[in-house]
DNA sequence: GCCAACGTTGGC
DNA sequence: GCCAACGTTGGC
């Protein structure tokens, strides 16, 4: 069972969407440390969805169901998808700039290594994360 | 194999 | 809208 943080801009695709759609291909990823952790990803896994840009925040959860597959949008076999079907939604979103203020979160790799749109986060960040979104 | 040029991402 | 950081490409 591992934990993740993926990144989309809510203009290309939202929480909102994957819970329209009920699942959805999480496709295009062109980044070769982002593609290693989609192939890392196993069926169960749980992913937090981050909307980058304008919104800067945590807004739900993503469950993976399925390993890697080949990435439907191209037939260049160097690229990968996985399955996500929506999970739950965050009480309340968690932003950038409350995660920067949270010492335990400082070293993840939203913050750190703010390019990368597909990442592994620590059990501990993840529960941190996730209890920050059922705060007051 | 180096590195300059270029394109993209994403925070501010 | 700007630009820093970073990844990729291609000439040499």
């Amino acid at each position: 069972m591992n934990y993740w943080l993926v990144k989309t801009e809510k203009s290309a695709f939202s929480y909102d969407d994957l819970e329209k759609n009920g699942r959805t291909d999480w496709d295009g990823v062109r980044n070769y440390q982002a593609r290693n952790n989609l192939k890392a990803m196993e069926t169960g896994d749980l992913s937090l969805i981050y909307h980058s840009v304008n919104d800067r925040e945590v807004v739900g959860i993503a469950k993976i169901t399925s390993s890697f597959y080949q990435d439907p949008t191209t037939d260049d076999d160097r690229w990968v998808a996985v399955e996500m079907k929506p999970h739950q939604r965050l009480k309340k979103c968690v932003s950038l700039k409350e995660i920067k203020a949270t010492p335990e979160l400082e070293n993840i790799a939203l913050v750190k290594h703010s390019r990368l749109s597909v990442m592994p986060l620590e059990k501990e960040a993840f529960d941190k994360i996730v209890a920050m979104s059922e705060e007051g």
